[in-house]
DNA sequence: CTTGTCAAAGTGGTAATACCACGGTATGAA
DNA sequence: TTCATACCGTGGTATTACCACTTTGACAAG
């Protein structure tokens, strides 16, 4: 079967097929909604005419795929949809797929492209000031690589939050523990590096100012430098220190 | 709970929730891999000390999140993790977020830009085989939206794969669901233009003419003209009319 | 010897009944 | 009014019995 709740139950529907139909319908029917209260399992059992263990089978499904939590002395509660519930899911299938801690760059570029598009075009005023907020928290971090990659996630998570698009912030959560992992790796690489500190803090920046003045293609073209970021640093380096001949 | 397969059971374990660890156990540490079957239901109660019921709810909670398969009449068999199981999960807990089918269109436009650079990097011979039958298919179906719909989704889903990239690859699967709709509607949305069936043929065979030439702001260029698809062809259909003056 | 058929054994699916554990609410006493 | 206790409702589990499906082994026929 697996995490079909939005599946065609086979045709010989067993009782547990029946029950989880029922109980799918009345979740995408919008009949149940978070907070909401499932029938007791005795009630349950009775009204749709199966054995009460069949109910308790198909709860334990429900809770298994997050959808509700069952209680114990006070029934069964839907749940508010989390992806990051996905997250431990996901980073597992993934982790089986080989490597993935580099490939999880390209689905970075994929989102964050399209979601500073759409910040540019749909940041609110409290949007700016969330931004605002998660760069002053990159500033004070930026020494260290451990909190800094994490206020660096903040960041991007904050920028995705402001493109205002529930789908690109679904996919951005399902992959958050892979991306942590990979500003974390980031930081770490480049934390040698001469001035990246102040670097790294005028490019969140400007990223912010981008998003402010509403220019998607300053923004786009930022975000890229901000991905080949260690690239793009080093090749400033050497301009400047061509350009200065050595005073010794 | 949730999807809990990687998460620390509760402290106050229940029976259920002890063998759900026993279970888990097994799966993360490599004693058990897909394609091997569990220990007949009887079996476990009697080795784990819990009755038959309680294991048959975890099994029920393992078959829910993907990870087994369970067969009347043979066993439970350990399942190879599949992304596209997660595609109805997705779809449910998005379409609990409101009206997505629009937004969705975000997230398609952000994997597959990446996805296409990539596939201009990576593409295999057999790859540009496989989006060249691909083609083929939207071509035969070109007049049916429903059937067509799927070999546009088709054709898109082998650019993705051309890109070689397990993270991209896992997003688009895991919102399939959602994107064949969306390529459905809008195949329904754009059927009653005049040529739109030439338009589209040969613009999905420009878009493989890029990747075959490694072009990827062509192929970038084209991408977007194609998500912008109803819209241009009007733009043109007007410009046509204009150049060429009535007959009657 | 090979192939096909059928029955038995093993496995999952379910029902019914009984009882224990937890959480919330109502009632009574201070 | 506040606190403690009892009761009721809900989930957690065990046991027993029986039905439905799949596989395997034995036997018969060609």
């Amino acid at each position: 079967m697996g995490a079909g709740l939005t599946r065609e139950p086979a045709d010989a529907a067993t009782g547990y097929d029946q029950v989880f139909a029922f109980v799918r319908e009345q979740l995408l029917s919008g009949q149940m909604k978070a907070g909401d209260r499932l029938l007791p399992e005795r009630e349950l059992a009775t009204r749709l005419g199966v054995s009460r263990p069949v109910i308790r089978e198909v709860l334990r499904a429900l809770a298994a795929i997050g959808v509700i939590e069952i209680r114990h002395g006070y029934g069964s509660v839907v749940r508010r949809p989390d992806f990051a519930e996905l997250g431990d899911l996901f980073t597992m299938m993934l982790a089986q797929q080989g490597e993935v801690v580099e490939d999880v760059m390209e689905a970075r570029i994929a989102i964050e492209r399209q979601a500073i598009r759409l910040a540019c075009a749909r940041a609110t005023s409290s949007d700016l000031a969330a931004l605002g907020e998660a760069l002053r928290r990159v500033e004070e971090t930026v020494k260290d690589p451990q909190i800094g990659g994490d206020a660096d996630f903040d960041f991007h998570a904050a920028l995705i939050a402001a493109a205002h698009s529930p789908t690109l912030a679904s996919l951005h959560a399902a992959i958050a523990v892979l991306l942590k992992r990979s500003h974390l790796e980031r930081r770490e690489r480049i934390t040698s590096l001469d001035g990246i500190e102040t670097y790294l803090v005028e490019h969140h920046r400007e990223l912010l100012a981008a998003v402010a003045a509403r220019d998607a293609d300053s923004a786009d073209r930022l975000l890229m430098q901000h991905f080949a970021i260690g690239t793009e640093y080093q090749r400033r380096a050497a301009a400047e220190r061509d350009r200065s001949p050595p005073t010794s």
